[in-house]
DNA sequence: TGAATAGTGTCTATAAGACAATATCCC
DNA sequence: GGGATATTGTCTTATAGACACTATTCA
């Protein structure tokens, strides 16, 4: 194992220090190849719900290693480019997808993950509402919606399966299934304390729909009067005074998320 | 920005596939070489809780960049090395503690983050027992223990100050102080809902300690009845029947950490 | 005995689950 | 009207905060 002086961050936040003179000195001697550096990718979850099970976008990889199996969109990080910037391309331009919410996962570093050259990982997880995926999915060939499934309850945490239409498990690339199983754990976690959820869904949207988003998150059934009354006083949605319509039922009453106060 | 063929990780878990004759005659020419790379560097955030505050292991650089600053213990990933090797090897190299409670926090990437290369830090926290991690900064050389001051509330998020003994900020490196800010913030999260806390003591605790290191966390008072009710109803801890002694009030009652039935 | 903290019991306020009753749409 | 779902109201139960009271140690 190699160790070696430490070289890490200069301060972000429009912090940064001017180096002074010594340090200039320094940094014009110092020499960035001197050791191996592994390469360095991002790998986008791209979630949403759908039929009260939580969805995954996946690209059929065309070309070695894996070739045929299901991957996760992803690509490597520039050299210029940070790693939010990196997440947010891959997903525009591989999944025609610009502007969704982002947010880092995981950061997968298993010297043997790659076959080609040590390769790491840095997962992000995206929250997409169910129509605009299906159609960012239909508009390019060789990437599909995939249905996930858990083996374990909770938070336990551990790989997931994607499921073709038939429900015949879809052979997935490297580490793709233990980067989508953090993705749902993490996205389980966040449900209970955080308004995530309402990235799922349209900007209007019904107190059972929001119902059936946690429920399929959660991989669970949830008590329709209580999530009802929490959700209401906590003050995360606010009704628009609007009604659902063309339904062939009472219609129920429209919402939207609300910030809570204190953000 | 480049973007290119994407290329991330085998599967882990033992589930490693053997490639076929195509994907070996593709690995036999793949170039690892091809595109510039960034470097890759752990740091780790070794917490512990002691006088009501949290407090964070930090290291005085000796040399450039951020000379004469703080910073965490921190250093490159070996090209064969996991990242959770990494942060194990330079908590043990660095500070003297092996066989530490680590996990991995954020993935810092900015492109300016340090002014000698692009360095991308896979950051770390390490939850210490207060004897044992103040025992170790003693025994070696610019090396402290630092209190820590979050100008925010809650899981809000942001910097944090680190402070002397005289309660005077120290100059942090790189973005270090966002480094801690994001393990202040991930340990209150996780303190509500997993028994993380109870790294932070020795063995043997009394209710007391427990609360007084979930009030140093969270910063903020919690209710005494509740909190050991919680903590006793929801089988976190057992009862070992032992006793404070040499204390100069009733001695209370030590408890271990008892692991919850379903893990 | 007094100071200090541990530990127990009880009351109350709040939130969650269960369930019944009523309202409103489409057919 | 009948079927389906929304929405409201009430009862019960679990949990958290508040507070009073007793217990045990050392000085």
């Amino acid at each position: 194992m190699t160790d070696r002086k430490r070289t890490t961050g200069r301060r972000t936040r429009g912090k940064a220090t001017a180096p002074d003179a010594g340090e200039r000195a320094f940094l014009e001697t110092y020499d960035p190849g001197a050791f191996p550096r592994p390469s360095v990718a991002v790998d986008v979850a791209a979630m949403t719900t759908r039929d009260g099970d939580l969805h995954a976008l996946l690209v059929r990889r065309g070309e070695h290693p894996h070739r045929g199996r299901w991957a996760l969109a992803g690509g490597f990080v520039g050299i210029q480019e940070s790693l939010d910037d990196a997440a947010a391309r891959v997903l525009r331009t591989k999944a025609g997808l610009p502007g969704i919410f982002l947010e880092q996962l995981y950061t997968f570093g298993a010297p043997d993950r790659d076959p080609r050259t040590r390769i790491l990982s840095v997962a992000y997880y995206a929250l997409v509402d169910a129509d605009r995926l299906r159609k960012a999915c239909a508009a390019t060939e060789g990437v599909v919606l995939a249905r996930l499934r858990t083996s374990w309850k909770g938070e336990a945490g551990g790989p997931v399966e994607a499921l073709d239409p038939e429900g015949m498990a879809m052979p997935l690339a490297f580490d793709h299934a233990d980067i989508l199983g953090m993705a749902v754990k993490r996205l389980r976690g966040k449900l209970d304390y955080s308004p995530v959820g309402f990235q799922l869904l349209p900007p209007l949207f019904t107190l059972r729909q929001l119902q059936d988003v946690h429920e399929a998150v959660l991989g669970r059934r949830l008590n329709k009067d209580s999530f009802r009354r929490s959700v209401v006083t906590k003050g995360l949605v606010a009704a628009t005074g609007e009604m659902e319509r063309d339904v062939p039922y009472r219609p129920a009453g429209l919402y939207r998320y609300a910030m809570p106060e204190d953000a």
